[in-house]
DNA sequence: AAGCTTTGACCTATA
DNA sequence: TTATAGGTCAAAGCT
C-alpha cells in the first residue's frame, strides 16, 4: 500500500467521516453501483431513503463492476460517494483504519482492492445470499479473492456483525412478508447509542441475513462490560450462525468509520498476522481454510 | 434486581 | 384515502 491511505485519501478530499449519514448517504454512489445492478431508492427530496431498496436479484455472480481499488481512488465518485464506503456493520468496517499497517482485513493484499466495492456496496445495502456467502468464502480461499466484490466481503466480519462486540438488545420480533423468516430487531444498548440491526433467521435457527442501521457513537464495550454479549458467550451464536448474509444497511455507518473500531481482539489477532493469516479460529472453516492456505 | 426476550399493539411509510 | 407491510413500543415474563 502506498504511503497514502484511504483514509488520508477521504480526508483530503474534504470528506468527513464523522459526517452524518443523512449529509452524504446518497452523495453520488448510485452511478458507481448502477452498474453492478445497484440502485438507490429516493425520496422525494432526492436523498435516499434511510431503508433504501433491496436490489432487485442481485447479480452476484457477475463481475462486470470489478474495479481496482486504485480505479475508486481515482474516480471523482470517491470523493462524494466515499461517504457510503464506509463501514457498513456497526463496526465490521473500520475504514477508518484503511492505511497499509493498518488493515483490518484479514485477507491478502489484493483483497483489498475487492473490499472496497465491497464495501460500497454494502453501504447500499448490498444483500447476500447464504450461497453466495459461500461461494464468497470459497473464493475467497480457493481463487486468490476472485473479482467479485461480494465476494471480498470478509468472512471474519460476518461473524463479527452477529457477535461483534457490541451489546445488542432485541425489541422485536416481525415475520415480514418479503421473507418467510422472522425479522428480530435489535438495538445497541449503549446509551445513546442509535446502531440497530435486523436478524433475520431461518426455523432452524440460523442467522440468513443481517441488517445494520446506523453506526455506533461509542468504542466496542469491553468484554467485562456485557459477558452476555462478549466473545466467548457468543460462540454458540456463531456456532449458530451462518453468514448467509450480512447487510449494511447503513449510511450511518458513516460514524461507524470515524470512531474508532475497537476490533480488539480481531485486530489484534489479524494484525500480529501475516496478510491472510487469518487468526480467527472460531470463525468459519472458510476462513480456517484461508488461513491454513495462508501458512 | 437488573437486564433480556417475547409478543401483541401501535405507528408510519408506501403503493 | 385506504390497505398493507415494515418497524417500533412497551408490558409481561424469564433468566
Amino acid at each position: 500500500m502506498s504511503s497514502t491511505s484511504f483514509t488520508d485519501l477521504l480526508s483530503s478530499s474534504g470528506v468527513d467521516c464523522y459526517e452524518k449519514d443523512e449529509d452524504f448517504r446518497l452523495s453520488g454512489s448510485v452511478s458507481l453501483y448502477q452498474n453492478g445492478g445497484f440502485y438507490q431508492e429516493r425520496t422525494g427530496s432526492g436523498l435516499p431513503k434511510f431503508k433504501t431498496a433491496q436490489p432487485p436479484p442481485l447479480p452476484i455472480s457477475q463481475s462486470s463492476h470489478h474495479f481496482a481499488f486504485s480505479d475508486l481512488l481515482e474516480s471523482p465518485l470517491l470523493l462524494s460517494s466515499s461517504h457510503t464506503l464506509i463501514s457498513p456493520t456497526t463496526g465490521a468496517f473500520p475504514f477508518q483504519g484503511f492505511n497499509g499497517s493498518d488493515l483490518p482485513w484479514q485477507l491478502q493484499p489484493q483483497s483489498q482492492l475487492q473490499s472496497q466495492p465491497s464495501n460500497a456496496s454494502s453501504a447500499l445495502q448490498e444483500r447476500y445470499g447464504v450461497q453466495d456467502l459461500h461461494k464468497k468464502q470459497d473464493l475467497i480461499a480457493t481463487q486468490s479473492f476472485g473479482s467479485d466484490r461480494q465476494m471480498k466481503v470478509p468472512s471474519y466480519m460476518v461473524s463479527r456483525n452477529s457477535n461483534d462486540g457490541y451489546g445488542w438488545r432485541k425489541y422485536g420480533q416481525k415475520q415480514v412478508k418479503k421473507s418467510e423468516n422472522p425479522r428480530s430487531y435489535f438495538k445497541c444498548t449503549y446509551p445513546n447509542c442509535v446502531s440497530k440491526k435486523i436478524v433475520e433467521s431461518a426455523s432452524d435457527g440460523q442467522i440468513t441475513e443481517i441488517i445494520y442501521k446506523g453506526g455506533h457513537n461509542h468504542p466496542k464495550p469491553e468484554y467485562t462490560k456485557r459477558p452476555s454479549v462478549s466473545v466467548s458467550s457468543s460462540s454458540n451464536a456463531r456456532r449458530m450462525f451462518n453468514p448467509s448474509s450480512v447487510v449494511s444497511e447503513t449510511h450511518d455507518q458513516s460514524e461507524n468509520s470515524s470512531i474508532s473500531f475497537d476490533y480488539s481482539d480481531l485486530e489484534q489477532k489479524s494484525l500480529k498476522s501475516e496478510y491472510g493469516e487469518v487468526d480467527e479460529e472460531e470463525e468459519q472453516p472458510g476462513i480456517k481454510r484461508l488461513k491454513r492456505e495462508g501458512e
